[in-house]
DNA sequence: ATGTGCTTCAAACGTATGTTTCAAACAGAC
DNA sequence: GTCTGTTTGAAACATACGTTTGAAGCACAT
């Protein structure tokens, strides 16, 4: 074959297609036809468009959390018994994502953006295959957050979790757009990293707020049912 | 006629099928088979499916926007020409979408979860509308939190919002499922106010936070670009 | 050269979608 | 009752989708 393989190009074209319209709205002619290949390919190589959203996933998702669970090694090492700070476990994560060897420039917002819908599009089949095949490292992370913020209910830092989630996701799903404003209004170029480096302190001050079910200011007086 | 009009129950129907499946999830055929209208009806009245979703939005969004006008006109008459701070601004726009008079129990998850497919579903034909229906509430809005945090540098401040956005849409989007969660796991119900009692106190945090740009602890060194 | 296993190709399959059509049903005015 | 404008109904429209089919193409071992 004088021309990349088959299996990738499918790949690489799905990827981006999928990152650029979700899912349900990009079919497989619009896939095989930006990968210059034959429309049966998906069928014949993946089985059916559901595997192929999995293969997707898995193509990324197998190396980045290899890449996690060694950098929660390393924290864990070298805080020697001690839970590691919420600010390093966050770091953690953020460092491993950017870290990641990427297939091209676009690759870390491609990545993101992937996230960011398997969280939000409730495809159902995506949802179990993620948890059952990335349980672990995921579970970790969870254990780790737990051990940061020991002064935190179970229930408040259930909801904190999903916020931090929630603005990660969001900001990084929709990071092109975005960028594209920020440049045409006020005249500044972000790249991922700064990004990442802005969102990190933002999540752990959120993280760590102190007054929970603060009620409104006085004078507002509404019900908190 | 005897039975509620039929524009309003193909409005109810797609709304909560919209609100559960998304909007290219669901088709016109399930919409009225729940409406229990013909199938044509959707285009008698409506015109089409996009206008439908405009539809669904605008009784909605409407409302609101009007008592979040008036929410922002009490707080900045009380406030008497100093700018409200951060946690009143929160506060009225949370008590405006909490406020809002409800078509059932549903109704106010409901509410958020289309506005999080609203960010999330990029409907080209949608963001269009809502941006040339709603720009105005919108813009007061963006003003309020500038004026409540003046020490942030435009960019910081611009990465925050997103940040509290998406935090806002993904949680509200998916608080059906969480709370669906969290009730399995620790046995607690949460109601949407709760959650919004949680919510805010995180986001004035994050967006209060001191450090923006810090560095990853000096142990990591990983190059930020 | 001949056969073998994998891959590609064009075409078709069945199903589902949004939209249109046009006749029937209906309500209110005269 | 008859006419008029609006709303409903069943059926069909054209198009797009994911998937399947079976023949053709290809590389390589025999």
């Amino acid at each position: 074959m004088a021309q990349p393989d088959t299996v990738d190009r499918i790949l690489d074209a799905a990827e981006e297609l999928f990152a650029e319209r979700g899912f349900s709205e990009t079919s497989l002619r619009m896939i095989t036809s930006k990968a210059k290949v034959n429309l049966a390919a998906v069928n014949y190589h993946f089985g059916s468009k559901n595997a192929l959203i999995h293969a997707v996933f898995g193509r990324f998702l197998t190396p980045f959390s290899a890449t996690l669970e060694s950098a929660f090694d390393e924290l864990e090492a070298r805080c020697d018994g001690s839970p590691p700070t919420l600010n390093q476990t966050l770091w953690a994560l953020t460092e491993s994502a950017v870290r990641m060897p990427q297939r091209n420039e676009k690759g870390i917002s491609i990545f993101m953006r992937l996230l960011g819908l398997a969280y939000t599009q409730s495809q159902g089949h995506l949802r179990k295959f993620l948890e059952q095949e990335y349980s672990e490292p995921f579970a970790r992370f969870m254990r780790l957050l737990k051990e940061a913020t020991p002064q935190l209910s179970a229930v408040d830092r259930y909801w904190r979790i999903q916020f931090m989630l929630g603005a990660t996701a969001f900001t990084m799903s929709s990071s092109d757009a975005l960028q594209d404003i920020l440049r045409n209004k006020l005249g500044v170029d972000t790249t991922v990293q700064e990004i990442a480096a802005r969102l990190v302190p933002f999540l752990a001050a959120g993280m760590q707020a102190q007054d929970t079910l603060l009620a409104p200011p006085a004078e507002t007086h509404i019900p908190v049912a």
